[in-house]
DNA sequence: CCGCCTTAGTGGTCATACCTTTGAAAGCTT
DNA sequence: AAGCTTTCAAAGGTATGACCACTAAGGCGG
């Protein structure tokens, strides 16, 4: 573990000057490095953060977080060090560096369990971003349902177009069998809405765009708050299966124009639908699908 | 202000049983918050936050920011109350109250401003999301500036089909300017390359779309740290001023079609410049853009 | 050999104290 | 009186220390 300390002298607006210690350690190897490579200090290694703002500690927590994430020193599923040697190892105490790692957390990197550690999140799979920004987002600034489901739209043609280019049997079988389960729940709306959204995440598998299928999650985990609301009213689910279909075969068949307009062509039609469930309801139309997680 | 208080006991499993305190208020401007009537259909197939966990205090806090800003209660610009204070109305610690104010700050919903306060981000024009999720994804994942590159066509090529059936004058005008100032600065890489980001947020901003132009500037402003690097040696740049010409004048003349296909084609073109010039610079094609988020 | 129980270890929370920054009010200078 | 400087209270930032709750692994007894 390599320690860098650096004394940088802040000078007061007030009478009182004081000397700042301000020190950051820097450690190439998370445990085991022996080399101590005292590099310069002044060295700014650290415009990781808000120019504006670069004194807290805090961020420079998270910058180090980071720095070790984009070295590579830590990697998913790892474990970090306990918070209390860690906290001594940054040379920060305990609740500052807690308020990185919860920010970390936050944005979906870290992921904490009592009595057990503070682990770096797995990719179950393909990597997902945290919705609850997006969903802060769409409740301060009103964005509207329909707003989304044009940008899942447009992602998503984006996304099977892809899909048609690049999927393989694996997937294209994986499809087939959801569309088989659609048209099995036809008469079950909520096991319907199941296969409906496998069917979709393995077409964004299929894409081979691991971004665009995070975003794509990202809105779609959204409008299935809003979507379950009314689902129980849905009909013409069979006519749903059937788009579901086309696109299938669009794909199997590596047409991506097809794949794309059939797509287009399903989420108008979903979209349309969802409003008049909605309108039946006396819903609203605000995109705010309330998180809904209380302690029981 | 109507406030509501509820008390929970919660038994101990110890011999030492604690009466916990467990208060959570319901704001409202009027009284008009009868029963919530949610269904919990314990559908776990989407993971907003962590089912396991939900207990924790501080996500209680964030719980309850979340459901402010859901409710109206804090719209953007507005301050919260002190830290001291705000923790004794939500009946729990300032480090508690903190971390959840932190989690909150780092996907961009709150800021803090020390002596100041807290505030509610603002939304300076388009809303925008937080990059740096993302960009530690992308560390984490090893995401490829290609992958980067794919998602960002998609997006504004959906972007720029939107923009052309929307933009109005105003928006056009602006598209224009750019562009001269494009061709002004043909020599000098640094000023082109703000032009150029000016005019793809221009579009944005026509495509009427804010999801959109928030996921498209997500994805940008990494690629951009990345271009950053290899602007010095940019070079046919009276070509790329050629196709974002071609770009504005189909959005001028309200053709879709041709708009996304023109964005299609300059993307792909910058792609590839692009990974000349890395090519020449001996760079990697991680897409680990490390930090870098500018302000303005 | 298996299962229950104990026990260290770790994150979660709280309380308190002090420092730095901010912004506005009060006071001084011109 | 206008403008600038000083001062001070308020607010966020950090540090210390303690205790609780949960997890997991190891020891004990059946």
């Amino acid at each position: 573990m390599i320690k860098m300390r650096c004394l940088v002298r802040v000078p007061n607006r007030g009478g009182a000057e004081a000397l700042k210690l301000f020190c950051f350690r820097l450690w190439s190897d998370i445990f085991s490095d022996g080399t101590n490579g005292m590099t310069d200090l002044n060295n700014d290694l650290f415009k990781s953060i808000d120019p504006a703002r670069r004194g807290t500690t805090s961020e420079g927590v998270i910058a180090q977080l980071r720095e070790m994430i984009h070295r590579g020193d830590l990697r998913p599923g790892d474990r970090l060090p306990p918070e209390r040697d860690l906290a001594k190892l940054l040379g920060v105490s305990r609740p500052t560096l807690r308020s990185g790692i919860h920010s970390l957390a936050a944005v979906g990197i870290l992921q904490s369990r009592q009595g057990a550690g503070t682990f770096v999140v797995k990719s179950d799979g393909s990597p997902s971003l945290d919705a609850n920004s997006l969903r802060l987002m769409a409740s301060l600034h009103g964005f509207t349902t329909a707003e989304m489901f044009e940008a899942r739209q447009a992602l998503e043609m984006a996304i099977s177009y892809l899909a048609a280019g690049r999927a393989t049997s694996d997937q294209i079988a994986t499809m087939a069998e959801e569309i088989t389960g659609m048209y099995a729940s036809l008469d079950d709306p909520e096991q319907y809405l199941i296969h409906d959204m496998h069917f979709h995440q393995t077409i964004a598998a299929a894409s081979g765009n691991r971004i665009l299928t995070a975003l794509m999650n990202m809105i779609a985990s959204i409008l299935l708050d809003v979507r379950r609301k009314t689902v129980h009213r849905s009909r013409d689910l069979k006519e749903s299966a059937e788009m579901h279909r086309r696109i299938y075969r669009a794909i199997r068949e590596r047409n991506p124009e097809e794949a794309r307009n059939a797509m287009r062509d399903h989420l108008t039609s979903a979209q349309m639908a969802q409003e008049s469930e909605e309108e039946e309801e006396g819903g609203p139309t605000d995109a705010t699908g309330n998180g809904n997680h209380d302690p029981d």
